[in-house]
DNA sequence: AGGTAAGTGTAATAATATAGCAATAATTGC
DNA sequence: GCAATTATTGCTATATTATTACACTTACCT
């Protein structure tokens, strides 16, 4: 079992995460012979402002307003399609947006948590989750080869403050009475 | 454990499938007292052709074709959020397609097995799955509400396709040396 | 230094989905 | 049965996400 769950939604010193992904990102790049130019390198950047993920538009108007100049959509989705690649970001199918990889050199199938309120996503992958899939597919006759598990839901700060907020609302309830 | 695997990947009398998903729809609707009107009906009609997910366009196509006079996007996407809505078809995010739901009276948390050879789609739910993702989740302060699982591979019969293929391939090389 | 491959710039367009408003059909309350 | 209300459809326009195609530039390799 694996995750950055903790980080993702709690307060933390969000600098280490950029740094740590940035540092991966680069040694996996020289790993694999591959280039981290200067357009790559911004969108693994602005991937990494937080844990939330971002619209491949929102990235192209980020990246035009950083520049200065117009980017266009082409150069922003040949970079997320080399970061992909290179398995340094997720595409998160049920979102169409895209977010940094927290652990690119293990290789895992991952399964993401994502937060209704916060907005944040956090990777998680573990083995029950992988084993009881692939065990049920093969009792379908099914032959695993890729997978896409994407969970909605409320990650623990959101739901406290929603309780929160809940009991606040039921007490002004009874004040009304 | 639900699915219908074995008739979606085989030879099988897809009238009855076909005949099944419409009656359960129809009472369904009664039961909620939704109307099934024309437009949905075709709809669902057309998502039950096969168990091969349609796009959205390719519906709003073929419903041209047949009635004879263009139907536009949102004719179509208002049936489809009918349809969803009522738990009578469901969306595949990985393929941004649609299909007919086959169990839509029980209650479940489902996952698909998309076959990459053929295109058919199976509807599983298995509790292990579940369990495992609900637990994992928790583990992680996760409050799970919704979850999209979609697998990609290989169905039975494709993969037994293949590996023909592959002996014959491997057979013909072997005879051109 | 010259040839090749990799990366970028740009325009155009494809594919998927939604907003807003007018027109029509069905249902409800009386 | 009929007016009032609600649900459904028709239609135009447009938003959002993603790709194709081709020219141009930069980096890499010997």
């Amino acid at each position: 079992m694996m995750s950055n769950s903790t980080t993702a939604y709690q307060q933390h010193d969000h600098r280490r995460c950029l740094e740590t992904a940035l540092a991966q990102a680069k040694s996996r790049c020289i790993a694999r012979k591959a280039r981290l130019t200067p357009i790559r390198e911004s969108v693994l950047h602005l991937l990494w402002q937080s844990h939330r993920p971002l619209g491949a538009y929102k990235i192209i108007e980020q990246l035009s307003a950083a520049s200065g100049k117009r980017v266009l959509p082409p150069t922003v989705y040949r970079a997320l399609d080399f970061l992909l690649e290179l398995g340094l970001i997720h595409r998160l199918a049920t979102l169409n947006a895209y977010i940094g990889c927290p652990f690119p050199d293990s290789a895992h199938s991952d399964y993401f948590l994502l937060c209704r309120e916060c907005g944040s996503v956090a990777e998680c992958s573990a083995d029950n989750v992988n084993q009881a899939i692939v065990s049920t597919a093969e009792r379908a006759g099914f032959l695993v080869e890729s997978q896409t598990v994407e969970i909605l839901g409320l990650c623990t700060p959101c739901r406290e403050k929603n309780q929160i907020t809940h009991s606040d609302v039921t007490a002004q309830q009874e004040a009304d009475e």
